[in-house]
DNA sequence: GCGACAG
DNA sequence: ATCTTGTCGC
């Protein structure tokens, strides 16, 4: 599967040509599990101990932080077998603000350029935003993953659009709920987007925690997504990649100027 | 016109 | 996202 370079979210575009590339990304998206790697070796540092895999697959987490009103910090973190091996960021100027539905153009250039300073290549990139669960199954986790062409996940921490099955009301940690794709979206409804995953949750019946919205970015199906956020969110709400880019692009504002 | 709206 | 006080619970 080729890159897609000429796909790239580049602010600078109108709106009305913004829409149309990103119908364009989810027509070359591919919403199921097509990996080299075994989901099933992606494991935190604890169930890794045992082997310091040089085989496990490289997960790598991506986040942003803002130094002014016109700079972006985009931080990736990569691990493998759930020790850091690697991390870069890239600080690039902000063209456009933000706009529901089209986060991808304002954040896709400083990520492309945090990625491009990577030097290891990660099988899978785990993404602070939507994937699938976008009005036009277009969200940055897609949208990068197919730029790139690299298995990729989306992790929001709100709701974007679409509809979950049932109420995600204080759930049980380890459990999920479907979201499907409700006339906000552009696919059939009822279409599965994704899955509302319940990483940690209290045990006292007052207050109670939210899950992740969790959905394909680009060759993973959205189980598989769900199963590998489960799999990397140990002692924490967010997946260990995404909090450590969290932190990561915060550290690294002291870095720049 | 009104409501909804990742980061 | 970012700012920032207050509150709850372990």
């Amino acid at each position: 599967m080729p890159t897609r370079p000429d796909l790239a979210p580049e602010a600078g575009l109108s709106r009305d040509e913004m829409e149309p590339l990103q119908r364009e990304i989810a027509d070359a998206a591919v919403f199921e599990d097509d990996v080299r790697f075994d989901p099933a070796a992606i494991t935190t540092p604890l169930e890794a101990a045992a082997s310091a895999d040089d085989s496990a697959p490289i997960v790598a987490g991506v986040d942003q932080s803002f130094l002014d009103d016109d700079r972006a910090l985009s931080a990736v973190v990569a691990t493998q077998a759930g020790e850091v091996i690697e991390r870069a960021h890239a600080v690039t100027p902000l063209e456009i603000p933000y706009i529901p539905g089209l986060l991808a153009f304002r954040e896709g250039g400083p990520i492309l350029a945090a990625l491009a300073e990577l030097s290891v290549d990660p099988d899978l990139l785990l993404f602070d935003g939507s994937g699938r669960i976008h009005f036009r199954q277009a969200g940055i986790a897609t949208h990068v993953g197919v730029v790139r062409d690299v298995p990729s996940v989306g992790v929001a921490k709100s709701l974007l659009c679409g509809e979950p099955t049932e109420s995600t009301e204080n759930l049980p940690a380890g459990t999920r709920v479907s979201i499907e794709a409700n006339s906000r979206v552009d696919a059939p409804d009822g279409t599965l987007l994704g899955y509302a995953v319940q990483t940690r949750q209290y045990d006292s019946p007052n207050r109670h925690i939210n899950p992740l919205y969790v959905s394909p970015g680009h060759r993973v199906g959205p189980e598989t997504a769900a199963d590998v956020v489960q799999a990397l969110s140990s002692q924490y709400k967010l997946p260990e990649p995404v909090r450590l880019a969290d932190s990561y692009a915060e550290e690294a504002k002291s870095l720049v100027e």
